[in-house]
DNA sequence: GAATTGAATGCAAGCGCTTACATTTAGTGA
DNA sequence: TCACTAAATGTAAGCGCTTGCATTCAATTC
């Protein structure tokens, strides 16, 4: 209430409740070391002053901060979201604090950002993906702050993965296109330079291809960037090579919902004419029409279980350990057979 | 290249250069106020270094971070997304970071995430809506961090705003629906509690009823939370009354996607058998069948300008003046006159 | 050549907090 | 009652940076 001319400090509130700053600063971070009356005066004087510590202080004096950053390509659609809403929230529970920036799938953004966050004290960070310079990797072990990488699972990452087989679940996917009796398909990628995600994806349709007798060379593939938008050009133009393929799998929902909808918009009908595929089981592939076949990514699964690591390894209790999560094919409405 | 064992500061730069600790401060944030050839030098230290300023000790002896915080509603959707990135890189340009939380539409953690955001250094704020507790805004006049409001337009309220009407938006979508002929109109509306936006746009739907002579009261409402599980959960409740509704208009596209695909799956056809309108205008909008009409928000120039005044503010040009901005309403397939 | 001036740089005082260590206080057993 | 111990609190040294003010120095003027 009182109307104060400038913001109080700990020293305001040491004086306000008759002791010294240590006090009050004991009563903040290991309260059961003050005595309960102590304690109570020292409550007191920091509701009357409205008192909220400074971070940055409290930051350089403890060199801790319970913060961690996290570096994700994109927020833009829903890639991401889910696993780091559970990141966030199980770091909560332990009292961290979660800092998010985007790197708009650019590697020197990313660089910056995780020097930001960095800067602003961050104790650790969940990174996607384990394809960056790796001097990114030398400046995180010089400043001694601790990682894990997530939607990926890699043993020989130079950071704990806590993730999935990206190569392997997309493989499952197109074993089974390829079981329907699909010969001709395409693939609409995202821009796998720099990003591990995407080339594992089309890396697992080509071991599919291999293993079924088909030519990996004859895959009719576009790169482009995460879009509906560019997930319908791409498809636009998959369709206008002979033999225009039966199936079309795509590299992650965002596309294939571009693709369905471009394909419908013009009269191509899905799956009958054409199947399509995706990736990630993000809300839209449930919401498109027809509803998506495509590979369930353990987002919650994930964000939790990169959250607890992390939080291990702050606390001294793991030394990274890196951790497989299963994903499974959703079998919807897009992928049929091929009309022979 | 260099093994240290320590990060490198201000110091060691200052030491490597040959300088005082002042001199490199100057270098880095008004290089123009030293010479050339010391700067050089400098320069070259920071570099050999890899030196990063800490940003607590910057923030605590500058008393500027330049940070600005947001506080929005909800991540998990896309309702806020796109008027926050463009905020975001707004700000950017201006060499501003922008700090995001989310509150989860509860005003407790709200208020939690706004004193986190001060505490950490945060310059100013961003926040969604005016409904909030008058101590809030007075905590922020204390703290003297400006901030200013966003998503709403209301020329009382305690900070800038810089959005639009959501009643009159809401109201001229409503004009349209009762236009088209329907009488009995359901309405599925977010959590009005603490909601200003939700709560204006249900107003609107009352007033254009009062204006075509319908009575307000009969109007048949749902309030749920946002999710497109809820919006279809409260369809199906709508759907129950006698007579039900020719129309049913959401506060908002996820409930309005969430009742679209309830009603297609329990066979009602929309939009012949069924309205359904939304609000907000995210991607999914479009991605539904039928394409949802809608209120078009200037997510992209609500966040430009929120972030060019609040910046203006923080520079010392404006003492924060409010702006409206226009909403539109695109008529899409979900709405069409009933069948009588 | 001395005085004046302005640009470049250095000095050092904080900013608000934590924490190792010192000090005080209260409780214990002999 | 007294020495001894453990618990509670205080003292003060930083943490890494910015910035007002003092100092230096070279260029300019008379």
């Amino acid at each position: 209430m009182s109307e104060q001319r400038t913001v109080a400090t700990l020293e305001d509130v040491a004086k306000a409740a008759g002791v010294s700053t240590a006090t009050v600063s004991r009563c903040l971070n290991t309260p059961d070391v003050v005595q309960q009356r102590t304690r109570e005066r020292v409550t007191q004087a920091v509701e009357a002053l409205g008192y909220t510590p400074n971070f940055g202080a409290r930051a350089m004096a403890a060199k801790r901060t319970y913060t961690i950053g996290a570096v994700i390509p994109t927020m833009e659609n829903a890639i991401f979201a889910r696993g780091i809403q559970t990141f966030q929230e199980t770091l909560h529970e332990s009292g961290y604090t979660l800092l998010v920036a985007s790197s708009a799938y650019r590697p020197e953004l990313e660089e910056e950002q995780i020097r930001k966050l960095v800067a602003r004290g961050a104790d650790g960070l969940l990174l996607i993906g384990q394809d960056r310079d790796e001097a990114v990797y030398r400046y995180l072990k010089r400043r001694d702050v601790s990682a894990v990488i997530a939607w990926i699972y890699e043993p020989d990452a130079p950071l704990p993965c806590i993730g999935f087989d990206n190569f392997h679940a997309m493989r499952e996917l197109a074993e089974q296109v390829v079981g329907m009796g699909h010969r001709c398909i395409g693939v609409i990628s995202g821009v796998t330079d720099g990003n591990d995600r995407a080339r594992m994806r089309v890396e697992g349709v080509r071991a599919a291809f291999s293993t079924n007798g088909l030519d990996p060379s004859e895959l009719q593939m576009i790169e482009t960037r995460y879009s509906i938008e560019h997930g319908g050009d791409a498809l636009v133009e998959l369709m206008l090579t002979t033999p225009a393929p039966t199936a079309i799998m795509c590299g992650n929902d965002v596309l294939a919902v571009g693709a369905i909808k471009r394909a419908r918009e013009r009269g191509i009908r899905v799956p009958s004419e054409l199947s399509i595929t995706g990736f990630d089981d993000i809300e839209v592939s449930r919401i498109i029409e027809p509803a998506l076949t495509t590979v369930h990514v353990p987002h919650r699964a994930m964000g939790r279980h990169a959250a607890e690591e992390l939080i291990r390894i702050l606390e001294g209790n793991s030394t990274g350990a890196s951790l497989q999560l299963p994903t499974t094919i959703l079998m919807r409405a897009s992928l049929a057979p091929p009309v022979s």
